[in-house]
DNA sequence: TGTTTGTTTGCGTCATCATGCAAGTGTATT
DNA sequence: AATACACTTGCATGATGACGCAAACAAACA
């Protein structure tokens, strides 16, 4: 199958691969916001955010609300505090749906049957 | 734990939170070329990958050198045609391991232990 | 009501980057 | 050797985006 054939049938993987969620985490700072907010496990005020970082208030407080529209965190208002928190659960779904998706294309000769099974299609 | 000091904190998800692979994916026509060469499922030339994308064939070969930096593509040299092909193995592992990872510190309330585990903690 | 606190938003600036075109490099073919 | 082919690289341009500052907004408190 040539590439432009492949382009035209469509799958999972067009839905996963969409930009979105990687434009989230393709910035440093984001990324920094976003591993600091994991490790925490709990809900987070924008100010405790902000401290982990050396970047403006407002910055981080774009940022915290770009990543929840890439459904990567949840917001909570409690009074005059936003506490966001991370979405473990779908996060975590999708990069597996993703690794699935792309697994589930590769050729029988790459695949590695052990070791957790990285690269098994089906 | 506040998100300062979990900043300080380091674990794998530090490592695997790195820009640079989403850097690779958030940009519309790099995903797309992505998700040509996975659906295709063997190596192909950049005038092939080009066909499934409008933009210039200068354009495409730019893309798929910093998908290889990215470590998503490997290329190899055949007399005067580059082929770029999918590195599914550690693209998958990556991406499950960043899973794993991130479902590490999902506090236990938030587990979901039914239906594959998508943030089953170890 | 006025003030403090927590957060958001408007705006200007600077850097990064995607794109197209043209020119260059390297390899096969005649 | 000359030409054609596959690809890469230099350069200019336009768009996107990260950032800081200041102002605005909203909720609690005096």
């Amino acid at each position: 199958m040539s590439p432009l054939q492949a382009a035209s049938c469509c799958g999972p993987i067009d839905d996963l691969l969409d930009p979105e969620l990687f434009k989230a985490l393709c910035d440093a700072t984001r990324a920094r916001l976003v591993g600091c907010l994991i490790k925490c496990g709990r809900a987070c005020s924008v100010s405790e955010v902000s401290e982990c970082c050396s970047v403006d208030f407002s910055v981080v407080s774009r940022h915290l609300q770009l990543l929840e529209r890439a459904g990567i965190l949840t917001s909570a208002k409690q009074g005059r505090t936003v506490r966001y928190a991370v979405k473990y659960g779908p996060l975590c779904q999708t990069l597996r749906s993703l690794a699935d998706a792309i697994a589930h294309y590769c050729p029988a000769d790459q695949a590695t049957p052990c070791s957790g099974g990285c690269c098994t299609p089906r």
